[in-house]
RNA sequence: GUGAGUGUAGCUCAAUUGGUAGAGCGCUUGGUUGUGGUCCAAGUCGUUGGGGGUUCAAGUCCCCUCACUCACCCCA
């Protein structure tokens, strides 16, 4: 036998039934997002590798060393897009979206790739459903944008889920409070392993969501960031937790919450789900109000989520999967001499009548097609035999009571959909 | 990129100190020439991830390699 060809490392098949579960929940996105002013945005998936490099950061581990990136044909450096805060912001840039009127409310849903060693909850295309609200500098956009997510999440039966929010300020705030934090960890350089001595360079903010525990011991008496933020940075801070407690938003504040792109500012926030191992984060998001600038366009603040689709499906509560399970369609069964063409023939009608049906052509026997409509978990069987045929009639069968009926086509049709 | 664990049938797993590769589920057929679930019977299913080595003999021991899993890291 021939070697057999597998998917590449770290990407996986979806297949029936789950497939029927993750449709459901990007219906639920699509419901939700549009019930707050969101219109669907699709970017491609390659982008020019600047694109990245500029909006992500360069700085970064995702540019670093976790990005798809190849030269094509002509010898243009390409990547598979990492995440798509960056593509929408250019989109958004290269389209003019800020002459339609402010704010500009977008979302979207599509795989994103990154060069990571697979492991649970994490994968090298996965998938990510997010949204952008750009052009509002305002904390009440803060406070509806995530009131939004928190809406998504409890459409999907979602409970026990905990929302982390911190702030890393503005510019100003975050240059003042970047030059106490060095100061502080200079010292202390030896305390600090390879990966924080090098971000003390790059990039010190990240040292904080450290896991080291000598690098947290000494971080207890770091200087806070709280206490470097902008008489402006903290007031709205201050406003979006506020109006989340208004609308009944449960949180946490928790300060060492930054996160690794480099475009981030202000309010950052995170939710992570229970029973997921070290992958936990399902959402993570926040303001970035310098990236569209970045990116060539007009000085316009923004903030976004990107909600990883795989971990959400993971975690998914069981109640959601339950009443979204797809339903078995009814599977229409040749008895006897019949010809293929003949329940062919049947089956289109019964379809145009707004019947779902799997027929059943194998010329196998009726013992075997009853068995599979069985083990599909379809509860009718339309029964089309020679004697049923020339009477213009059907049996119809349900499998769960046990019971047959002869019956015209369309008071079969009737009683399905009358009882199912 | 680093570390650890695991690879046996489509799936879940057995196989004693190295000694004939198995079970359940699934799938196909029959018991019912046009009737499912339960039951009974038969059939189908393997280069034991791959390569090399040790041995009379390797699924089992050793080396290499690949894959998967978990953790670090990173982040969704």
């Amino acid at each position: 036998m021939a070697e057999r060809v597998r998917s590449v490392k770290g990407m996986r098949d979806l297949l029936p039934p789950e497939t029927a579960i993750w449709a459901a929940v990007e219906d639920v996105a699509r419901r939700i997002f549009a019930s707050y002013g969101y219109g669907e945005v699709r970017t491609p998936i390659l982008e020019d590798t600047e694109l990245f490099v500029r909006g992500v950061g360069e700085a970064t581990d995702i540019v670093g060393k976790e990005m798809y990136t190849f030269t094509d044909r002509k010898g243009r450096s390409l990547t598979l897009r990492p995440e798509s805060t960056a593509p929408v912001a250019r989109a958004f840039v290269q389209h003019g979206l800020a002459d339609q009127g402010l704010p500009v409310k977008l979302y979207y849903v599509g795989p994103q790739f990154r060069y990571e060693r697979p492991q649970r909850g994490r994968y090298r295309q996965f998938n990510q459903i997010g949204a952008e609200l750009i052009g509002d500098p305002g904390p009440a956009s803060d406070a509806e944008l995530l009131l939004m997510l928190v809406r998504f999440l409890e459409a999907l039966d979602y409970t026990g889920l905990t929302v982390l929010l911190n702030t890393v300020g503005d510019d100003e705030s975050r240059a003042r409070y970047r030059e106490a934090l060095v100061a502080f960890l200079e010292p202390h350089r030896e305390v600090l392993g390879e990966d924080s001595r090098r971000r003390l360079e790059t990039n010190p903010l990240r040292i904080l969501d450290t896991k080291s525990p000598a690098e947290r011991e000494l971080l207890a008496d770091a200087p806070r960031l709280e206490g470097h933020l902008t008489a402006q940075s903290r007031t709205h801070f201050e406003a979006v937790g506020q109006a989340l407690e208004v609308c009944g938003v449960r949180f946490r504040v928790e300060p060492r919450l930054v996160r690794g792109l480099d475009y981030y500012s202000r309010t950052v926030f995170e939710i992570v789900a229970e029973g997921l191992g070290a992958q936990d984060a399902i959402v993570g998001g926040g303001r970035y109000d310098g990236l569209i600038g970045d990116l060539g366009g007009a000085d316009v603040p923004a903030i976004g989520f990107a909600i990883g689709e795989d971990r959400l499906l993971a975690a998914l509560p069981e109640s959601f999967r339950r009443a979204h399970a797809p339903v078995a369609p009814v599977h229409l069964v040749a008895a006897g001499d019949v010809e293929p063409s003949q329940l062919l023939e049947l089956a289109e009608r019964l379809r145009a009548e707004g019947l779902d049906l799997v027929t059943e052509l194998g010329g196998r026997s009726v013992k075997a097609a009853l068995k599979r409509a069985d083990k599909s978990g379809s509860r009718w069987v339309l029964l089309a035999g020679e004697d049923e045929l020339a009477a213009g009639e059907l049996s119809l069968r349900d499998l769960d009571a046990g019971e047959q009926v002869r019956l015209g086509p369309d008071a079969a049709i009737a009683k399905i959909k009358g009882q199912s």
